[in-house]
DNA sequence: CAGAATCCTAAAAGATACTG
DNA sequence: CAGTATCTTTTAGGATTCTG
């Protein structure tokens, strides 16, 4: 069976604006790349649809940094057709529960975040006679 | 009592050769700043002493961040010399506990790490007949 | 399909000097 | 003391085109 769970459209849209989220992982893409393989190794084509806005050129240096840490393992299988496949290492695997521990922070308080940045954004209001 | 806790004379040495590890908060000194206020508040040049790769300018730059982020109060006392101080908010507070975990993660697999960059960066051997 | 190569822009960071 | 103002460097990221 090819059915795997379907990624969405555009993760970064969904999860990270990164503007208010006063925090990522290190680069932009890596926390999402991890993501994207939570459930299983993906091919580089597979990865480029939730992450659309990411070029060909910064996800393989994305993924080449993943690899390079040891968090994620590159496979170029001897049948052409089945691509290369990405997947997590024991390591990559061992960092989801902390990264979900971070997103859990977020979720619970992105309403705060959002609403500090109002209030600091907002127009100095002095005195209101 | 003027006496505080000590701040180490370069934590961005001693914790995150960031080249090293994977992933940082967002930007190069925000993390650290929320560390070094863990302990209370913190003067300016209180935390141009742990942080000495980090120009004035830098360091504004982080703090105003961190403070538009709802993460960290400033507060001019009357007194003028007492300076300015830096604080944790509630928030920046809760945000200790998860930063924790995401730091007991990377010492634990420290050692990892640093082989998996190792043999990445490594002359790829061939053969060794 | 899975990228590499090249070029370009934008944003972060740093050095240095100066100020309320 | 706690910054601000400039200027320069560095780096990440992106657009585009091309290739094994």
């Amino acid at each position: 069976m090819t059915v795997r769970q379907p990624l969405p459209p555009d993760l970064f849209e969904e999860l990270c604006p990164s503007s208010l989220v006063p925090f990522r992982f290190g680069d932009k893409w890596s926390a999402l790349v991890i993501r994207c393989l939570e459930d299983g190794p993906r091919r580089f084509s597979e990865l480029r649809v939730p992450l659309p806005r990411v070029t060909p050129k910064v996800l393989t240096q994305t993924l080449r940094g993943l690899e390079r840490s040891g968090l994620v393992s590159r496979t170029a299988h001897a049948d052409p057709a089945s691509g290369v496949e990405y997947a997590l290492t024991p390591l990559g695997r061992s960092l989801l529960e902390p990264m979900q521990v971070v997103y859990g922070w977020v979720a619970e308080h992105w309403e705060e975040l959002l609403d500090a940045q109002e209030r600091y954004d907002a127009p100095p209001l002095r005195s209101p006679a």
